[in-house]
RNA sequence: GACCCGUUCGUCUAACGGUUAGGACACCUGGUUUUCAUCCAGGCAAUAGGGGUUCGAUUCCCCUACGGGUCGCCA
């Protein structure tokens, strides 16, 4: 396969230096997450991002650990990364647990390659050691020039720009040494350099990344020519926002992939949301299967600008996916969360139950609490739902009448028997059936809302249905 | 502070010089469902500001404002 260049933002002579090198090349793109925290929402993005390119090019994904900070790197932060990103279906074709030709996969255990490239740069007089013992490249005297798929060209001359430092303390501008430190007095590597031998090393095309990296980029272009290597494509993509517009970090609400294992979305709605910022179809169309994303994806069509996420529409997504599902899926879906509120898998009216709620509801979460009054023994009566009704004049008449009405019933226990009987009660206390509806729910399942009743009195039972009837009767009764 | 990137409804976005500036989420109003939800119909709502270029700018250029990023022996 090879790379679609869709939307040329410069003119094709600046372009040519750009794509020649990758044009007729396999597509390969990396993700390269740092083990010191959870997968991140925004992580999460960048690695879609690569993940879709490399499938949709049919080109290859590579998962690639950068653990070159041995203090900050903890295994359950790696652990974290890999099982979210599996949780999501980014499988990786090379990496961790996969292996592949250009490993290993973790930097920690990459030290000879590092040493090799290394002696390539000594050896070219391109870097040299400080009186720290440091290792420093040599800024290159002339201006360096990337070319950025998504935010365009820019030249820069790396050795004016970091002949001084913004101190942050001082809050000015403190004179330094412009040569870049690539490998630690203690002789590990530093991020710049490890990163970019890596991508050499592992044949990436394209380098798809936060654009909090765009800035780094002139220094990663002058490391690749001085180790002699073609530019990979470089894609910075835009940031994503708090919905406030604040920087998102560690901690706020919904950053960590885990918040959304845990309260029940789908991966598939949580990839698709993530690809909608910052990308688009570029028509009307928002609701995409991973293999859609896969077909549709193309880097073209990601905008330049940060988004801000919206939590709503993410919810409302995951309830689109959720409809999508069909009763298998939904039930494997849904097992880890009905497991939890022992509701039991092989229950008959399981089946039947899970249809009736993932009309309503938008993550799995939310389902065993629609459902629970079919399987629970003894309910608990929602406050506020019972204040609706404890206060209506005819409410022990209302729920006498349709406790007589059910247990009458002769015409078995079914949606339609059910519903005749409410008609009948209604009109025998000339009364909407609407105003029987709200009590009898409550009765019933202790909420103000929740699946459509008929099928759900079906599920629950005639005795079950006339014992709380008859507990509610008894509980108002009791109480005026 | 310097450098870099950005700025269309509240939010995500479409419109690559000519549109009544389109869609989606959210919100509001009706309708359907004799319940809840779905669903359907409608409504609210945007080109940051100022200069150019042009017959004509959301679109191209400049300035300002605002937002974000980078300026580490973190990644």
């Amino acid at each position: 396969m090879h790379i679609a260049v869709a939307r040329p933002r410069l003119p094709l002579a600046q372009q040519r230096h750009h794509f020649t090198i990758t044009m007729s090349t396999p597509v390969r793109t990396r993700f390269a997450p740092s083990p010191t925290g959870h997968l991140h929402i925004g992580s999460a993005r960048t690695a879609l991002f690569n993940w879709l390119h490399a499938r949709h090019h049919g080109g290859t994904f590579v998962l690639r650990v950068e653990d070159t900070d041995a203090a900050r790197n903890t295994e359950a932060s790696r652990d974290a990364i890999l099982s979210g990103l599996e949780w999501l279906g980014m499988n990786w074709d090379e990496g961790p647990n996969v292996g592949g030709e250009y490993g290993p996969y973790f930097q920690s255990e990459r030290n000879e390659i590092y040493d090799r490239y290394l002696a390539q740069l000594e050896a070219a007089g391109r870097c040299y050691k400080d009186e720290s013992g440091a290792t420093r490249f040599r800024m290159p005297d002339e201006p360096v020039t990337i070319n950025d798929l998504i935010c365009g060209s820019q030249t820069i001359n790396l050795k004016e720009q970091s002949a001084t430092r913004w101190d942050a303390k001082l809050k000015k501008d403190v004179p330094a040494n412009p040569d870049l430190v690539i490998r630690r007095a203690d002789g590990s590597y530093i991020f710049h350099f490890v990163n970019v031998v890596d991508d050499i090393d592992m044949k990436i095309t394209h380098v798809i990344r936060g654009e909090d990296h765009l800035s780094n980029t002139p220094k990663h272009a002058a490391l690749f020519e001085a180790l002699g290597a073609p530019l990979p494509v470089f894609a910075h993509i835009p940031l994503n926002l708090n919905a406030d517009g604040s920087k998102m970090s560690k901690r706020d609400q919904g950053a960590s992939i885990t918040d959304y294992i845990e309260q029940g979305f789908l991966s598939s709605a949580v990839c698709n949301y993530i690809a909608l910022l910052g990308w688009s179809p570029k028509d009307d169309e928002e609701i995409f299967s991973p293999e859609e994303l896969v077909k549709r994806f193309d880097l073209s069509g990601i905008n330049r600008s940060n988004s801000r996420f919206d939590f709503k529409k993410c919810l409302w997504l995951n309830g689109e996916h959720l409809r999508r599902l069909d009763a298998d899926e939904l039930l494997k879906k849904a097992t880890p969360f009905l497991q939890d509120k022992n509701i039991a898998l092989d229950d008959d009216r399981l089946p039947a139950a899970l249809q009736l709620i993932r009309q309503r509801a938008e993550t799995l979460e939310q389902i065993p609490p629609g459902i629970a009054p079919i399987f629970e023994d003894q309910i608990e009566i929602d406050p506020d739902a019972l204040a609706k009704i404890s206060g209506r004049e005819n409410i022990i008449d209302v729920l006498q009448g349709l406790h007589d009405s059910f247990s009458a019933t002769a015409a078995g226990w079914n949606e339609d028997s059910i519903k005749a009987e409410i008609v009948a009660t209604a009109e025998k206390l000339e009364l909407k059936m609407g105003a029987l509806m709200l009590p009898c729910r409550i009765a019933t399942t202790g909420k103000a809302g929740g699946p459509d009743l008929m099928p759900l009195l079906v599920l629950i039972g005639q005795q079950r249905v006339l014992d709380r009837l008859t507990t509610l009767i008894t509980k108002l009764n009791s109480s005026s």
